[in-house]
DNA sequence: GCTATGATATATCAAGCAGATATATCATAA
DNA sequence: TTATGATATATCTGCTTGATATATCATAGC
């Protein structure tokens, strides 16, 4: 059966507000979507010929001079596809964190691997919590706008994870320090 | 280019231990390594093929009566192969959460379906949570094997994660009744 | 002893998706 | 004037999921 292709609910959502180029719905992916799902061109731009075909998107061509450029209107039908999907209680959530998996074998490499693998994580996390956080901040003092309090909820589950993630770090790191166990790995 | 297959890993991880089928590898992903990482048949079998013909695993016919049933063993160039893996500084850590993403786009929709959302994930997060406490619980007095320190910090990764999403939850279903705002959906 | 059910076991396909790549235009800064 | 980087659209390969197909075996109930 045919799937259901979320990168659709992504566009009709982001072309619920403004009218945008595939080109602008890739950098709107690129930011605070980007935390809890990604998207790239390669599903994009199909994705924008399907919407059209099917009626949820209208195509109005505003090339300027000799540079293509392709804008994406929301219609009726494809705020009723939203809608619908917006209440469809079904919903996947999936964690796809190779840092865990690798930890999760890190017997055969030995603990400095897999503390040196936990630090990586960290900084990674610690630079996108601080993108987070200027997001939240932003959004929590704009709450009179009906949108902004959804971006906030969103934000701050990211912030608020993150900051846990950030403790795990410092806890895995003690635990592994605390025992020295030589491990295969290690001694080669 | 020819992307790193995230799923070879997973299979010479489990191999490093035990000698597995196909099958058993698909029971042992549904299980603990199934919150951070998941699998299906349709990778899991094309992988041990490949993996075989690259010689990082060999397979073994354990057939029984018509029953046919292949069992796979690591090789030392599949331990290395792992290794280097384990190694290797590059790790992607991604989050496809579709209940954040219908949140995100929710001021179509309304507080209630919001909060529907919400409600629903919380149950399913309660749920995951009960098993993975499970998990934490009996691997938390078993330190002494070296596998089980690994065990014990993903599954504590997650059941810290877990707790904040509930935290999260009820903050965000909170927020969301607080300031009853009508939406163009709740009035259709 | 027979039968239905569910677990075991292997395999394939369509569709979705990411990452890389290709091509071309335009603004700007050196 | 020229190089760089942002804008813009598009395609391809290979990885991944979910569904589906097929067959065997253990068991539990009748």
């Amino acid at each position: 059966m045919a799937q259901e292709r979320k990168i659709d609910k992504v566009i009709l959502g982001l072309l619920c507000h403004e009218d945008l180029s595939g080109y602008d719905i890739k950098k709107r992916m690129d930011g605070a979507v980007s935390f809890f799902w990604k998207g790239s061109f390669g599903n994009i731009y199909p994705a924008l010929k399907d919407l059209e075909n099917s009626a949820l998107i209208t195509k109005t061509d505003s090339s300027v001079g000799g540079r293509e450029r392709s804008v994406y209107h929301i219609t009726d039908a494809g705020r009723d596809a939203l809608k619908e999907w917006l209440c469809d209680e079904q919903a996947s959530n999936e964690l796809r964190y190779e840092t865990l998996l690798k930890l999760f074998f890190s017997s055969g490499a030995g603990r400095e691997v897999s503390i040196r693998n936990i630090e990586l994580f960290e900084k990674q996390t610690a630079r996108d919590l601080e993108i987070l956080k200027t997001c939240c901040r932003s959004l929590e003092n704009a709450q009179d706008n009906e949108d902004h309090i959804y971006y906030y909820l969103t934000a701050s589950f990211g912030v608020e994870t993150y900051e846990v993630y950030l403790r795990w770090c410092k806890k895995a790191k003690k635990i592994l320090r605390a025992t020295p166990h030589n491990s295969i790995a290690e001694s080669s």
